[in-house]
DNA sequence: CCACCTTATCGAATCGATTCGACACCGTGT
DNA sequence: ACACGGTGTCGAATCGATTCGATAAGGTGG
């Protein structure tokens, strides 16, 4: 519609009857250009509607694109329901707007847990931020390295030539279970987030837990069973709310005496399910049962409740991943970063019952 | 770290004694290689770990990115706490991804309703979304015109040379009201988003009306004083559980003689944050005050409780507007879409009081 | 056996900028 | 008057692919 004969900077510099190369000077800011002849190109740049040096011709000279690939685990309207993930992103983000560095969403689909390397393979990248998905064995991160596209993983997995960035699940999980045994509690069980994205729920076995896909749900499982030894545990299919609530039945929905007396959720999304499904089978909290989550992100319509959680600095993560990410665009190898987490006491744990 | 001296094109193509020209080829999956060519070609590629061809410097010959950029108009953080916007651009992503291309993010930020010029002129783009913005003097959008970047504008504005994505909203919200006209409703007031994103709130005054920025917001105003004329309004400072509660409240929260009998807010969100205003208040919906909202989304946490609303097809709105973005990167020129709303009853609408 | 057509490969131009070394010009200090 | 340092501009090479027209090789039909 719109592409015939846009000028380019030979055009502009014609007309300001300077070489291209003086053109170019002038827009990249260079001192070394006479204000006088900048004023011209800018003028005549302005005459001709040329709305500056076209970024890809650009790139390909400077080799940075000013794109930095964000890996999605799924697809988005999964992936966002967490306010994680868009926490996240928005502390990322909000370090790459400035310097001209944008976020290029990857998505997975349904049946994928990520982007596939046809996805990828037609797009410049400056780096990627491989954010909710975390297989170690990814063909999609064997394609990136073999570009030399450097690679930022949030929260897993740890690898060679990757820069990690994520938290003290586990430490932050032991926490976590010391409060509640602190508060009495010895039958204690946990919702786990998937262990891998198949669609599988239920029990989690050790065999499944040998397959386990992602880090941060091992480590967090972890945590828990440093302090109470082994603990049964719950996965649900997804983290969301739906499947917290599933996995809160089945624990839950047990004569009094083989029940948990508090539930350890994996994500603050699964607790507020575990929270639904206490209320459903007429369970008091936290009188008959003591309920936690993971993330400490706002839940306003869980009001006036406040739920114990394990508090991670989400924007923060954000921002560090995104100022890894300006290293590596800059050629630089930052450091691999493990942020505090930290024990938030609401209003769902209480003494353990009887 | 691992930038010296990857292999290019021609590397391969000297490796497996072919043109240049000959490689790429091969790597076209053109017709006109032979078989056994093509193997050696990518033989060779495999041993020296050559990844494919070099994005940028295939998008400077061939004109395409695979970068389509979705101006947001706030940051990520609060533009996606709205399950309309994470729909929308899943649909987008659903259509484009299979299609190689991807969406680069570009927020704003807290002051700013949309990214800057400076991002956007670094950044390579076949097209634009203009997703959750709506200036229609955008300096940004000045900037793509002249760059020849198609933009696609979901809701609004309407102008030349952007193609429109949209919904019908008045026709919507006119149905609503009829609706609640039918129940017998004479006394109804709006909750509306905001007209422009400049933190106010309160009552929607003439004057406030005219520097509307946001065309569905006053399209759904209008709706209802198609019906009802004019009716009081009260606008949030942004589209949020909160703002709609605060909102809610400043209604709902005066003599019952003076009180609206129902409540129309622009958004389920901000419906949801009415619900609760009318909850704190101890009224009950629908026997005291009927509440409805727009959009048509998911919010699980509100059951038992089934929202009275306009129903968008979000997601399919989404896939119309890949589409289009797929077209006008083919270099046609796709038609503007009005998409059909439908009002879905809930239980949160019944007959007027008294 | 030759003309002709097809098929596979190659050379060279091109996309639109950036950048480095060369060069011309000007003023100044001796 | 001459050499010199500094400033501003320019030419040409370069980034890494794609693509079109040309060409060579191979095959078929008369």
């Amino acid at each position: 519609m719109t592409d015939r004969n846009r000028p380019t900077l030979a055009t502009v510099a014609a007309r300001a009857e300077v070489a291209p190369s003086t053109a170019s000077l002038a827009f990249s800011g260079s001192s070394r250009v006479a204000p006088a002849t900048r004023e011209r190109v800018l003028a005549a740049a302005a005459e001709l509607g040329y709305a500056g040096p076209d970024p890809v011709a650009r790139s390909l000279r400077s080799r940075r694109s000013g794109v930095v690939g964000a890996m999605i685990g799924e697809r988005l309207a999964y992936a966002f329901t967490d306010p994680v993930a868009v926490q996240l992103l928005d502390g990322v983000t909000e370090v790459l707007s400035p310097l001209g560095v944008g976020l290029l969403l990857l998505p997975g689909d349904a049946d994928r847990q990520g982007p596939t390397v046809d996805q990828l393979a037609h797009v410049p990248l400056d780096a990627a931020v491989y954010a909710t998905c975390g297989l170690e064995d990814d063909p999609a991160l064997a394609h990136l390295q073999r570009r030399g596209v450097p690679v930022v993983a949030v929260d897993g997995p740890r690898l060679d030539d990757v820069v990690f960035i994520g938290i003290h699940d586990r430490r932050g999980t032991a926490d976590l279970a010391r409060h509640l045994a602190g508060l009495g509690h010895r039958r204690v069980a946990v919702v786990a987030m998937p262990l891998r994205l198949d669609g599988t729920r239920g029990p989690v076995t050790a065999a499944r837990r040998a397959r386990a896909h992602y880090r941060d749900v091992r480590e967090r499982l972890l945590g828990v069973e440093e302090v109470f030894g082994p603990v049964p545990a719950v996965e649900g299919a997804s983290n969301s709310v739906g499947e917290g609530e599933r996995a809160g039945r089945a624990l839950l929905d047990v004569p009094a005496a083989d029940r948990p007396t508090a539930v350890v959720a994996q994500s603050d999304l699964m607790a507020a399910g575990v929270l639904r499904a206490a209320q459903e089978l007429g369970l008091r909290v936290p009188e008959d049962v003591s309920v936690a989550g993971f993330d400490g992100v706002e839940l306003p319509w869980l009001a006036p409740v406040r739920l114990t959680t394990v508090a991670q600095p989400t924007t923060e993560k954000g921002r560090v991943v995104g100022r890894a990410v300006a290293e590596l665009v800059e050629g630089r190898r930052p450091e691999d970063v493990v942020l505090d987490v930290h024990v938030s006491v609401g209003t769902t744990t209480g003494p353990a019952p009887g």
